[in-house]
DNA sequence: ATAATATGGTGAT
DNA sequence: TCACCCTATTATC
């Protein structure tokens, strides 16, 4: 389930498991054999993550990046058993694994690589560097949708479809909206509802937008179908409304045309 | 058994 | 806009 939050608990777990330790290193799967042996017996150093982008570093023998995509999975695997099914990549402690399974990306990098995907992608709500200005002026310099806006990384780091839907309902921005539409103000909101969402997910390890209050269960306990207000539903919660489906920047969306409205014009 | 689906992204048309 | 890549899980025949 990887938006920037996965990929964010993703690093932090490494580093509490990994951080500092020789681990070895193998390819089960033989996709990325050989450069799995040029890592296997090497002190790792660190995970970091930025947007969806997970970069690991090892002390000598390089920099491994990854990208999940959309089916991709990194799984602790506690005693170390057999590899179930294709395993690209796993690292091994002394008690546990970590295993890599369907990656989009998995690739033993130079730094100057990293440097260049960095470039590549906007501000990142998880990040405490986070540049929040450059995504203000990006998004209100736009004649682009915010639908379309919210999806690209290189305008906001980490973002994904489910939370796209999602934070534009929660503040009634219809995502046909135009960047420029916003104000200062409204596109600030913008930001630091993103961070707000992005954090509760990293924390419980999936997304959650809805308020816990409204369910009468802890946010962890919530089933997944009490968990969104309108990622994949047919109905507004709010309102009660047929939630209207549309295809925006590639990807479907859903929006309550009661409840979201393009900035600066009238609810319909 | 086979198909559909998935929170992503790229490269060709 | 479409085809395609990666894999696991769930739905349908």
């Amino acid at each position: 389930m990887p938006e920037g939050h996965t990929i964010h608990r993703l690093a932090r777990d490494l580093n509490r498991d990994l951080a500092g330790a020789r681990l070895a290193a193998t390819s089960p799967q033989g996709r990325f054999a050989e450069e799995a042996a040029e890592l296997d017996g090497e002190a790792f150093a660190v995970a970091h993550a930025w947007g969806k982008h997970l970069f690991l570093e090892w002390t000598r023998a390089g920099l491994v990046h990854v990208h999940l995509g959309l089916i991709g999975k990194m799984r602790r695997r506690a005693g170390c058993h057999e590899p179930r099914g294709s395993v690209r990549l796993r690292l091994a402690a002394d008690a546990l694994c970590w295993d890599l399974t369907g990656p989009m990306v998995c690739a033993l990098i130079p730094d100057a690589e990293r440097d260049e995907i960095l470039a590549r992608l906007g501000p990142d709500p998880l990040r405490e560097d986070a540049d929040v200005d450059r995504f203000v002026e990006t998004v209100r310099g736009s004649g682009r949708s915010l639908g379309v806006l919210l999806l690209d990384q290189a305008v906001i780091a980490g973002v994904g479809n489910v939370y796209r839907a999602e934070v534009l309902f929660l503040l009634g921005l219809d995502p046909r909206t135009p960047g420029r539409a916003l104000t200062e103000a409204q596109a600030r909101e913008l930001w630091e509802e993103i961070r707000r969402l992005l954090r509760i997910g990293v924390r419980l390890n999936r997304i959650v937008t809805r308020d816990p209050s409204e369910v009468d269960a802890t946010p962890a306990k919530m089933r997944s179908a009490d968990r969104l207000y309108v990622y994949k539903r047919d109905e507004c919660r709010r309102c009660g409304a047929d939630l209207r489906t549309d295809t925006v920047g590639g990807r479907s969306i859903w929006s309550c045309d009661r409840c979201q409205a393009v900035a600066g014009q009238a609810y319909v």
